[in-house]
DNA sequence: TCTTCATTTTGAACATGTTCAATAAGCGTG
DNA sequence: CACGCTTATTGAACATGTTCAAAATGAAGA
């Protein structure tokens, strides 16, 4: 938000140096134990600096996570690119992410932490849509060109349903306190597979007093398109 | 936590001015631009003496469900006693409670702000594991006697299902932002609906498949008890 | 009543995220 | 170069949740 398109190479590089400086520092000392004069000072900086450039700690945060997609993004393409069945796209992208941000938990912690969708910074504000669609278009990508026959009330909201799984399994890995998050992973593997058994049921005459209120429900939720 | 069992009539009396002076502001001026300074000098009181009764001003808010837990009790008896079916109960027990916290949703708002379940004030920590409990019990109060025939491997964890279940439409229904929250009304009519119709198809051997791996999922979060 | 000790109350001090007026640094133009 | 204008940078000041040493209050016993 903070940063304009005229930014001129040595202000950019300020800026780096500050995000580069709180992740850094975020990472030694965990996100909430780290203060904003700690940041300035270990990137060389006045207090008022991080400010000009982040609009606060937690924009700091996003900035990462902005950053971390930019980086990801070649991996997933490639993921995606990869495999063929929804369960295996879907295993590739969510372990893929997860192995990523593994070094920082601490932050992706301080991501979750507003779900107040009013919040700029909730995963569920307006102001971060960009991010999220963004986010949102790997699993249309991966839906799409699958073999799976799902209703027509539901296949379009399933992007945004994967979405959400996703964001529920990093929640709980973030505060997963097990070796390795082990638990995590269990969870991953069980809740998938049994993602795909719902989806290929869905299809069933039988499930149809299942299905068809879930999908209405979602036109509710969701709207229209 | 910090009211101790020696309370003397005195200062039950100021802890009790001091909550209620703290609410009433909430409620005027929402929970985030209320300040413990004017919390204090609602209660005529100094900002010290507000900690010594309270930990922190999210504890207020803590202090304010125990008491709605308390105040509510009674009620949800007696709702548990005049109907039979789960779906029923349910609907009775969320309701009341949706109806009885209308007044303070930003209240409610400030409670479901932590996630992190090492935070003292998570609804999923360990401090509030007595106020967690005993609504759970709830649960199980309405689960019992129901004629609902679940698989063994499920039956047990139904209650803490339903009490996240619950949870995740008080957060639903904090943020909705409808007249009259009529969607929250809708998201939860809707769902309950699925939710019974899930829970009948449970005995189906058909279904099987989908709700073995469930089971050993619930085992291996919740544990064996 | 006086002493002693625990309980309660006070308000200044502290930590930290954030703001902002002031200053400096760049940069294009005459 | 000199002048203005935009962009960067500074650091003191502010707001607010929280702490804490000191003072006030109260209760119980000698």
């Amino acid at each position: 938000m903070t940063a304009e398109a005229s930014s001129t190479r040595k202000s950019e590089e300020t800026r780096k140096r500050i995000l580069a400086a709180a992740l850094a520092v975020f990472r030694e000392r965990g996100f909430h134990v780290a203060t904003m004069r700690e940041i300035a000072a270990a990137a060389g900086v006045a207090v008022g600096a991080a400010y000009y450039y982040f609009d606060s700690k937690d924009a700091l945060v996003m900035a990462f996570y902005a950053q971390a997609q930019d980086e990801m993004a070649p991996q997933l393409d490639q993921i995606l690119k990869e495999s063929r069945t929804l369960e295996q796209r879907l295993r590739g992208i969510i372990g893929q992410k997860l192995a990523y941000f593994a070094p920082n938990r601490s932050l992706v912690s301080a991501l979750t932490a507003h779900i107040d969708p009013e919040h700029p910074l909730s995963p569920f504000s307006a102001a971060t849509a960009p991010i999220r669609d963004r986010d949102i278009a790997f699993f249309e990508h991966a839906v799409k060109e699958s073999k799976l026959r799902l209703p027509n009330s539901i296949q379009p909201y399933l992007p945004r349903l994967l979405w959400l799984y996703q964001m529920g399994l990093m929640l709980f890995w973030v505060y997963d306190r097990s070796l390795r998050q082990e638990r995590t992973e269990m969870l991953f593997d069980k809740t998938l597979k049994m993602m795909m058994q719902a989806l290929k049921l869905a299809e069933l005459p039988l499930l149809k007093p299942l299905f068809r209120p879930a999908g209405e429900l979602l036109k509710a939720i969701y709207g229209e398109a």
